[in-house]
RNA sequence: GCACCAGUACCUUAAUCGGUGAAAGGACCGGUCUUAAACACCGGUGAUCCGGGUUCGAGCCCCGGCUGGUGCACCA
């Protein structure tokens, strides 16, 4: 008797060998015209396949940053990603699964300043170990289109994209307070700040500094940004943390006039209802013209002071809601535009620069904010909207506008009919008032509607060293200079020191620097900054369309085949910076004529955490789980499949290694079950499961099979892959029990179905267990169909109830009529002895389920 | 504080339309095999957060509460 003993070590090596000679997932862009021209389509026809040109898809997983190892969330998301690609290929489509590496950026940089190693180096032994493991994986992945964002054959694309940025206008520079990270001496995106004021990288408290500095106007693409999010399959929450990110509130610009000093100052409110209410003006302490004001009034110093003050504390301690209001009066006053009346200025902190104009008409009657500041500073509060007359009081008018009480608490935040306004608007529902305002605003030249965002322009420049080079050169003739596109790519020079000083490591590399400009030929000097992260992958998933393309970014007719990506999937922890900025280049370039699509991602899906003891996994806490070692003790198949198992894939799961084991040991069952089969039924065969004439046993193992396949191919499409596996092990488990009552046939299909359903997420032991059943490939196989027939049963146990509780279960056929159950159910004899003689008064039949018996 | 999501056995997860006695894996217990153990095989224990409502019938729907998670949080 031969030893039957899985060894994922010796089964995974072997399949992968396999795929890498013949190169088994890589896809031209040229579509053969139907699976007739391709020599390795599957043997058995397949219904999918046949007639006319497969269908094209696009299925990508979020490109890794390459640092150290590979880890846990790694194995989740490409585990993921390749059971979707070798479901879609099964289906009949051609699938791009490629890979790349998103290789600049800080920690790299970070490490060669420690170690003086050049970022360039343990990249490249970071890529290697990544791509090591995603082949010990055995992950389906088109290794020919193969890219990494620092490759000077990407950047200079990146660069080329940046240029049709600055030629359109959408690349700008200008000198903006910018948050600035002390520790890591450079420049932060907005997004790139913790709540808490400190940098996500590396927790050092941020500053802010005015600097002149590159943006990209993705402002311009804030409402197509917002509108276009209605036309994609996304992830609900995500949607809704985009919406809030770009933060659309309509409303109206309001022009304040300072007549002390005869400067405009205009307002964004989204309730120009509530102008009449307005009682005092704020300014931020970052807005430039506070200083200006107080000077020479007798609130300089305390202007001075709070001002110094605001600046230094935090965004934690400034964001706080509950603190309590602080400012200080600037001495001066404005107009207020609707009824001409002077109101004072103030400075505080709860006004943010960042939003809106950075000043704001302040109506303590109707915001919570204004209203407790006023409360502070001893401020006039007019109400202007009284409430409608609450439900429960006779259908009267509320009492007279006027300071009296009973039209309820102030602030009054809802909807009401204005009062103390200008005669005009007096009675009129707020809603209606505020458009007439408007109106009445644009006529007077005082203001206009407005539309007010939260998004900024996205700042990408970076004084770092480890980046795309921006392609910029500073004539003092002609000013910015792009980069000729035929002196592409603008390569990164190596440095000896790669310590920033507050300018970028580049700005020492003297040779590289000084450079004549290409206009005027005159002495001119290269941009030193370079590009955050964000930008390289921002475009990466149309390269991987055309990647050894050496005279374009990508051949139009390669984004038509493929793009936009059908299914994108990765971590939530990107469902605001590089999804964002992702569709904004996406829609860039499609106004620039490059592109024919509005957005780069179809359909999202994001993957839950994977945690160990309820924890994040972290090295400080030493609860890190490596796919390296799981995989050599266990086997690529078991730790895939474990991993998707766990748990409903877009919820976080906990890492146990009990689990594992129970995961290794369903696979090893199955091999060895097969292995058994395939040896008793002697020469494999394709020739599966006659299943006409299947009864008993057979007819059971037949069904379950069925089962599992309609069961496994309904949860593929919903993303349920731990209850298809889960199916999987129910079919072996029937398998198992059964094997000696059933034809060696019947369990050779059951057996061979159990392969094939798993083969999405445990690819070499299914394709292993198929071989030895049937001597086919299983991934040319088209995806298994459950026949209908097989999934009814021609008889049940129809469920008796009375009252609502079982009391009796009797055989009924599939096609009794509703009259027969009844009968049935009538005639039963627990039925009998529990209806005793009393009054059925009603009967409740669901065919195919139960009957229920009401009596009195 | 606001919004959304979730509470099922000791643990992690299932359960189309409201329809049987709530399923899978792990853990645990017993048996077979073994000198013994591990492996394997066979068998077993065990659960719908609390309170109300709708219904012939509720894990599923509605209301209230409790607990946990996520997002937002001075955005004018």
């Amino acid at each position: 008797m031969a030893e039957h003993r899985y060894s994922p070590q010796e089964i995974e090596p072997r399949w992968q060998e396999l795929w890498a000679k013949e190169r088994t997932w890589e896809v031209s862009n040229e579509p053969v015209a139907g699976a007739r021209g391709d020599g390795r389509a599957g043997s058995t026809g397949g219904g999918a396949h046949a007639g006319g040109r497969a269908s094209s898809s696009y299925v990508l997983e979020m490109l890794p940053y390459p640092g150290g190892e590979p880890h846990i969330g790694h194995l989740k998301c490409y585990s993921l990603g390749d059971a979707i690609a070798h479901f879609r290929r099964r289906l009949g489509a051609r699938v791009l699964h490629p890979m790349g590496y998103d290789a600049f950026g800080l920690p790299a940089e970070n490490h060669a300043i420690r170690t003086g190693v050049h970022p360039r180096t343990s990249t490249a032994e970071s890529i290697a170990s990544f791509r090591r493991q995603f082949h010990s994986w055995g992950i389906s992945i088109d290794w020919s289109r193969e890219l990494a964002t620092d490759e000077p054959s990407y950047y200079g694309w990146t660069q080329w994209i940046f240029l049709q940025l600055f030629r359109a206008g959408l690349a700008y520079r200008k000198e903006a307070a910018v948050k600035w990270c002390p520790k890591d001496q450079t420049v932060l995106a907005n997004e790139q700040v913790e709540p808490d004021g400190t940098c996500e990288r590396c927790g050092a408290l941020v500053e802010v500094k005015q600097l002149e500095q590159w943006f990209l106007r993705i402002t311009d693409y804030a409402e197509r940004l917002l509108n276009d999010l209605d036309a994609i399959d996304w992830p609900e929450h995500v949607k809704t943390m985009q919406r809030n990110w770009i933060g659309r509130s309509e409303g109206a610009e309001v022009i304040f006039r300072c007549e002390e000093i005869g400067v405009d100052y205009p307002v964004f409110t989204t309730r120009p209802d509530t102008l009449f209410g307005a009682t005092f003006f704020v300014m931020a302490p970052e807005h430039p013209d506070v200083m200006r004001l107080a000077r020479g009034t007798e609130q300089e110093q305390a202007v001075h002071e709070y001002v110094n003050h605001a600046l230094n504390e935090t965004n934690e301690q400034r964001g706080n809601a509950d603190k309590p209001k602080t400012g200080v009066p600037l001495g001066r006053t404005v107009v207020n535009p609707v009824n001409g009346e002077r109101i004072p200025m103030y400075v505080a902190d709860y006004v943010l620069m960042e939003y809106g104009t950075g000043a704001i008409m302040a109506v303590p009657a109707h915001d919570e904010r204004d209203y407790a500041f006023a409360r502070a500073f001893d401020l006039p509060i007019r109400r202007v909207i009284m409430p409608p007359p609450a439900e429960h009081t006779v259908s009267k008018p509320a009492s007279p506008p006027g300071e009296d009480g009973g039209a309820g608490e102030l602030p009054y935040i809802g909807e009401g009919t204005l009062v103390n306004s200008r005669p005009d608007f007096d009675g009129m529902p707020n809603r209606e008032a505020l458009s007439e305002i408007v109106a009445w605003l644009d006529r007077e030249g005082k203001g206009h509607a407005s539309v007010n965002y939260r998004l900024r322009d996205w700042l990408v420049s970076r004084q770092r060293y480890w980046g795309t080079p921006i392609p910029i050169i500073h004539c003092e003739a002609c000013g910015l200079v792009p980069v000729p596109d035929e002196q592409l790519p603008v390569e990164l020079p190596d440095v000896e020191d790669y310590m920033p000083k507050g300018r970028s490591p580049l700005a020492g590399a003297e040779e590289w620097v000084n450079v004549s400009c290409p206009q005027c030929g005159g002495r001119a000097r290269r941009e030193t900054d370079t590009m955050d992260t964000f930008v390289d992958s921002s475009w990466y998933f149309m390269r991987y369309c055309d990647s050894s393309n050496e005279s374009a970014a990508w051949d139009p007719a390669a984004l038509r085949e493929w793009m936009p990506v059908d299914q994108y999937i990765g971590g939530v922890e990107h469902a605001i910076l590089h999804l964002m900025y992702a569709r904004f280049f996406t829609k860039a370039l499609a106004d620039l004529g490059h592109v024919d699509f509005q957005e780069p991602f179809q359909a999202l899906f994001t993957q839950g955490m994977v945690t160990k003891d309820g924890a994040k996994m972290s090295k400080s806490k030493g609860n890190v789980v490596s796919p390296a070692a799981i995989v050599e003790r266990v086997g690529a198949d078991t730790a895939r499949c474990y991993i998707l198992f766990i748990g409903p894939p877009d919820q976080d799961a906990d890492w146990s290694d009990e689990g594992v084991e129970g995961v290794h040991r369903f696979l090893g069952k199955l091999w060895r079950l097969s292995a058994e089969t395939g040896e008793r039924a002697g020469a494999p065969s394709a020739e599966l499961a006659g299943r006409s004439d299947a009864e008993g046993d057979d007819l059971a193992l037949l069904r379950k099979t069925h089962w599992a396949i309609d069961k496994v191919s309904g949860d593929l499409r919903r993303f349920a892959f731990n209850t298809a596996i889960a199916a999987v092990m129910e079919l072996l488990n029937d398998c198992s029990r059964l094997r000696e009552s059933v034809q060696l046939d019947t369990l050779r299909f059951a057996l061979a179905s159990a392969a094939s359903l798993l083969f999405p997420f445990a690819p070499h032991v299914s394709a292993d267990v198929y071989d030895r059943l049937t001597g086919e490939r299983v991934w040319e196989q088209p995806w298994p169909q459950a026949e209908e027939a097989l999934l009814e049963r021609e008889s049940y146990e129809l469920v008796c109830q009375v009252n609502g509780k079982v009391r009796d279960r009797v055989q009924a056929s599939a096609d009794a009529s509703v009259q027969e159950l009844k009968e049935l159910c009538r005639a039963a004899p627990n039925v009998i002895a529990h209806v005793d003689g009393k009054e059925i008064v009603k009967e409740i039949v669901v065919p195919g389920k139960l009957v229920n018996l009401v009596v009195r």
